[in-house]
RNA sequence: GCUCGGGUGAUGGAAUAGGUAGACAUGCAAGACUUAAAAUCUUGUGGACAGUAAUGUCCGUACGGGUUCAAUUCCCGUCCCGAGUACCA
């Protein structure tokens, strides 16, 4: 009987399917565990071989828990909302939710033939109404609240406009757009009722914002802070620019605090934490106030370093920033208007691009508050509108960037540490003594900057502050593929469309364009009102959909609320999620945001939601190439190559095998190549390689489906996990996966005799035993410690073991099958059923590991002189030092080593190494 | 620039509370079975030197130092590669 996978897999398939083995339910009387990958967006061109990588990981770890007892939630669904469906939509007319049910029921194909053992019943696409339903319902939560320092919390915003009523802003510590915004009882109640909206939009977090986001004109759309890399969309590409407009935003920053502090609780990888606190960017500094000379204005600035306010020589304010007007003298305003011109047109490419150094003087002056110098206030790009207050105190000296610029435009440098050189960079070290510094002279700067900020703020200069680099998220998008944002205007105030109204559905139109007037595709629906009130015509990102699906998964059906209490407490959050690194600094933030956000209203008993993670590496294409030599048809073999003046051409690595070419049916794949000659290295083409991304134009993407249909989705499986450590990038290499096929043909063969099935029930060996019990606890602290490489490589250990023993007994085989039918769960179930079990081997339980069997009472130390191993010595374990000392020198060996000498020391570390020190 | 990872045979990679470096697999070479192929199995495989041989000696985990009886592992410095971030005051 041969190991036919192909038959086996199928058989398995649909048993799971039609029995419902991986459906869960909640069960208080056992364990939970969450697995959770992170779900795909189901683009056009399918799953590639790196895809799965993660999920396979994830789906022997589910496979695992269930072994050892634990009721496993193990999901998956789409993230069908986004870009690519509606790009494609534009250029051939087909709906994006055609392409999108088309596009999900090839990944859902390709998933099943992977054998992963997801509870389908679960499913979740965002782009379904029942389940966008519950995005707009959130929306209109955070719509409805406000954030409150005090409580460090989101609460109603009916609670905030009651303070209004009675003490206005007084005393509240509440996130607003505005900070200096401040009004009293009387003047809020005297307030209409629009001028009272337009107020309250300031705390809302959920806001239209008039702000400085990145505007994407080839999509037509603005786009958030991660969507945007090095000044191009990352989807797509295109150029971004920087302008001010009025959009929905969600006050993220208002959690930054929380996000940051929440990080050390959590089991990430140390660069994905630190990949979050870099965006998240927190920085202790304060805030200064300085006067404008001769005016009633004044300036604030943020700093770290408000030790070097002695050392101010000149302000620089944002071109962006609102106080230019006011501080622009009229011998300046052309100047100053000029620069701003030039700086708005700029590209955010263009402006990384830009490094040089420019900025003009507004001819204002202001007023430094300890030395009361006279100080020139500058414009210049290097300052940005966005952090901070938009302005700074400029210190030549001690910032590199201040350095620069004093040098250009001839401004005084002002050295502030002892002994400091500044004649050709500035000094940016925090440490040295103080000096020009008045009161500060002769302190260490730490403490220099401690005594600072109490005089500002004993003084009342300023404040100390805690910045945040994390912005507010851009949430409208001028885009139809989206969930509609459920918002409508009464004379052009926002109100929130009622819950019971929801959902607000996705109107069909004709066009997925801008209008003629510019309006987003929504403009194009007829209709689109509500009781006659036009409704946002934009709709939301695609991190919204993304944000809260792992709740949505633990009751899934639910027409009630988003997650019912009773599974949300019991599937509270997801102990292991799995994916990419590419989602630290959107995905990951947002949906720990959105999880906070519904902590605070208790929809959710978890304040984080995924408490371990793991990031897969990608794994990238590994592509062949063929060498042509120049203006001719002949290739010559990569061995060879050096020899001949020749051009490195891509090959379908299809037509290529362990770096083989198929030379015949390369000629027969293009009319180019069918009368080509080779020039080969005995007898065989061997092809260069290089790893680069998969891709269709390198001719090296590879189909899990065809390796299935090849090999196997268990050796699919088990070579995914065998290629290296699941963290690390890697090329997808076809090398190695005839070894691990192998295996499993071995593994199979255990179990038969002369073709027929023969396990019999004789009692086991002590060295059956012992490769046994080895490996099931290799499997254990492989498992808990997420290496799954290595455990392919203790199947294969103890595979050869028994093999060479012809091992076939039921004792030994048996555990062994529940052990590998995390990695290879088809050919164990096979096996399993052979074995003469009739439930599924997934209710099989994790064999327990003895230590009986593996202890020896002897151990075979190496001896060593001076740490270099020169012999053995097979002694009792429970031998004492003493003793192993006297064994040792006794030896023969030793003797002849030492010839006469006495060894200065004897190190005798127990089960380890014997060490004669000479 | 800053932050975080990482450099081990021909290749993917094992081994770190410091203790026989190179597990496992691929590739390669030789052999067995076979009319032949496939499949399967066995053996060898870091480098240098010595020896007919069994074997032995030395070197070897990017490079240079250090700590230690003992370093791939810990510390300091240098180089290289990867990821993230970038006028964040």
């Amino acid at each position: 009987m041969e190991y036919n996978f192909s038959e086996i897999e199928q058989k398995w398939q649909k048993y799971w399917a039609e029995h419902h083995t991986f459906c869960v339910d909640v069960d208080a009387k056992r364990p939970k565990y969450y697995v959770l990958d992170m779900f795909p967006y189901p683009s056009g061109a399918g799953l590639h071989v790196g895809h799965p990588l993660g999920y396979i990981a994830g789906d022997i770890y589910t496979r695992y828990k269930r072994l050892c007892g634990f009721n496993v939630l193990h999901p998956m669904g789409y993230d069908a909302f986004g870009l690519p469906a509606e790009q494609y939509a534009i250029q051939t007319g087909q709906h994006p939710a055609v392409t999108t049910r088309n596009n999900i029921a090839r990944y859902r194909a390709q998933l099943d033939k992977i054998g992963f053992s997801y509870d389908w019943n679960r499913e979740v696409r965002t782009c379904d109404e029942a389940y966008y339903k519950w995005t707009q319902w959130a929306f209109l939560m955070m719509f409805d609240s406000y954030y409150c320092y005090d409580a460090q919390q989101a609460r109603p915003i009916a609670e905030l406009t009651g303070i209004f009523e009675t003490q206005g802003t007084k005393g509240i510590h509440a996130a607003c757009t505005d900070e200096k915004l401040a009004f009293t009882a009387g003047e809020w109640n005297a307030k209409s009722e629009k001028e009272k909206a337009d107020m309250l939009m300031n705390y809302r977090l959920a806001y239209v914002g008039e702000m400085v986001v990145n505007w994407c004109a080839a999509l037509g759309t603005v786009l958030a802070n991660d969507e945007v890399k090095d000044g191009l969309s990352v989807r797509g590409g295109f150029p971004v620019e920087q302008k001010k407009m009025k959009q929905w935003m969600l006050r993220v920053s208002a959690y930054a605090g929380r996000l940051l502090a929440g990080l050390d609780k959590l089991e990430w990888s140390d660069s994905l934490k630190e990949m979050q606190r870099n965006w998240i960017g927190r920085s202790e500094g304060a805030e200064i106030r300085f006067d404008i000379a001769g005016g009633t204005d004044s300036i604030t600035v943020f700093t770290t370093r408000a030790d070097t306010i002695f050392g101010v020589t000149f302000m620089a304010l944002a071109p962006e920033s609102e106080l230019v007007e006011a501080l622009t003298t009229a011998a300046q305003k052309q100047d100053v208007e000029n620069y701003r011109q030039q700086t708005k047109k700029k590209t955010e490419r263009e402006r990384i691009a830009d490094r040089r150094v420019t900025g003009v003087f507004t001819g204002s002056y202001a007023v430094n508050p300890l030395t009361n110098q006279r100080i020139p206030i500058w414009i210049s790009d290097y300052v940005l509108a966005g952090y901070g207050t938009g302005a700074i105190m400029a210190v030549p000296a001690h910032d590199s960037r201040d350095y620069a610029f004093a040098r250009h435009f001839d401004l005084p440098i002002v050295p502030l540490i002892e002994g400091c050189d500044v004649s050709l960079e500035s000094f940016d070290a925090k440490e040295g003594v103080m000096t020009n510094s008045g009161f500060l002279n002769g302190l260490d700067v730490k403490d220099a900057i401690v005594k600072i900020k109490q005089h500002i703020e004993a003084h009342g200069l300023g404040r100390v502050k805690v910045n945040y680099r994390l912005r507010d998220a851009a949430f409208s998008r001028q885009r139809y593929w989206g969930e509609p944002i459920p918002i409508y205007y009464n004379d052009g105030v926002a109100a929130p469309i009622p819950f019971d109204r929801l959902p607000l559905l996705l109107p069909d139109v004709d066009k997925f364009l801008p209008t003629e007037t510019g309006e987003p595709p929504l403009g194009r629906a007829k209709n689109w009102t509500y009781e006659s009130y036009p409704i946002e015509k934009s709709t939301m990102p695609g991190f919204a959909g993304s944000s809260a699906y792992y709740l949505r998964y633990m009751d899934p059906h639910n027409s009630e609320t988003l997650v019912g209490k009773e599974a949300n407490e019991y599937w509270r959050s997801v102990d292991l999620y799995i994916g990419g690194t590419e989602h630290a600094t959107g995905h990951l933030i947002y949906s720990r945001f959105w999880n906070k956000f519904l902590f605070d209203y208790r929809r959710v008993c978890e304040d984080e939601p995924f408490r371990k993670l793991v990031n897969q590496g990608m794994i990238l294409g590994r592509s062949n190439f063929v060498y042509r030599i120049k203006n001719s048809s002949t290739f010559v073999s990569a061995g060879l190559k050096d020899c001949y003046d020749t051009q490195e051409l891509h090959v379908d690595v299809t037509l290529v095998g362990n770096d083989r070419l198929d030379v015949e049916r390369f000629k027969a794949s293009s009319p180019d190549y069918a009368r080509a000659e080779f020039i080969l290295e005995q007898g065989e083409y061997i092809c260069g390689w290089a790893a680069e991304k998969m891709s269709k134009s390198y001719f090296n993407v590879v189909n899990p489906d065809a390796v299935c249909e090849q090999y196997g989705a268990d050796t699919l499986r088990l070579y995914e996990m065998f290629l290296g450590p699941l963290e690390q990038s890697k090329p997808w290499d076809m090398n190695g996966i005839d070894g691990v096929h192998r295996f499993l043909r071995k593994f199979w063969r255990l179990f038969h005799t002369n073709d027929a099935f023969t396990v019999t029930d004789e009692a086991p060996s002590k060295k059956e035993l012992k490769a046994l019990h080895k490996l099931i606890k290799k499997v254990q602290d492989d498992m808990e410690a997420f290496s799954f490489n290595t455990t392919v490589s203790a199947f294969m250990i103890g595979v050869n073991e028994w093999s060479d023993l012809k091992c076939n007994k039921r004792a030994i085989l048996e555990p062994a099958t529940i052990l590998l039918s995390a990695y290879a769960p088809h050919i164990a179930e096979e096996l399993w059923e052979k074995l003469g079990h009739s439930q599924s081997i997934a209710c099989a339980a994790f064999p327990a590991y003895d230590e009986a069997h593996t202890v020896e009472n002897t151990f075979t130390y190496p001896v060593s002189f001076n740490g270099k191993v020169r012999g053995k010595k097979e002694l009792d374990l429970g031998l004492a030092p003493a003793d192993i000392e006297k064994a040792v020198l006794a030896d023969e060996q030793v003797q002849k080593q030492l010839a006469g000498a006495l060894p200065k020391k004897i190190i005798i570390v127990p089960g380890k190494i014997i060490n004669i020190v000479l």
